[in-house]
DNA sequence: AACGTACACTTAT
DNA sequence: ATAAGTGTACGTT
């Protein structure tokens, strides 16, 4: 099946889509939108529902490699809770050097929700501009505390 | 195929 | 605050 692209807006920025189906090839985020939708699940939770965008699938998730298994256990971290490297890595059998390289290399980040992982110390980074992540962290906090929205 | 360097970190001085 | 440790990937020999 062919791959589509598209976007929907989240907050300030735009999120780009390539999919098909049910499957998610990758995500990105940027200032100006683009023609096209995204899947259903996705339009939702930049609308502010809460619902976790791990039942998606990907193909990222589906390797034999170290970085598919970080993945994995990135995803079963909950909406609006965090998960940190060092946990990361201890659950997937690595380090959390290597959880932070895996979480840069994320090729579909909401739907391996790797905002939710933070340092240690603090926040941690994030490839695309840290507001990002932070507006993702608290977005989900609130539509936790208001039960939907 | 080996080698060096770079990492969205952590833990121990 | 600083440094040593960590596992993997990637570019350069």
């Amino acid at each position: 099946m062919e791959i589509i692209g598209g976007s929907c807006r989240f907050g300030l920025w735009f999120v780009h889509v390539w999919w098909n189906d049910k499957t998610v090839h990758r995500v990105r985020f940027s200032r100006t939108g683009i023609p096209g939708g995204v899947p259903e699940l996705i339009q939702r939770y930049c609308a502010g529902h809460v619902l976790n965008l791990s039942q998606l699938d990907t193909p990222a998730i589906r390797e034999d490699t170290v970085y598919s298994r970080i993945y994995r256990a990135v995803q079963q971290v909950p909406y609006g809770s965090t998960s940190t490297y060092g946990e990361i890595a201890a659950g997937s059998g690595t380090s959390p050097r290597v959880v932070g390289q895996a979480m840069a290399r994320n090729p579909v980040p909401l739907v391996i929700p790797c905002h939710r992982i933070v340092a240690a110390g603090g926040i941690g980074g994030f490839s695309s501009p840290l507001e990002i992540k932070e507006a993702l962290l608290s977005m989900e906090k609130k539509g936790l505390r208001k039960g939907v929205k």
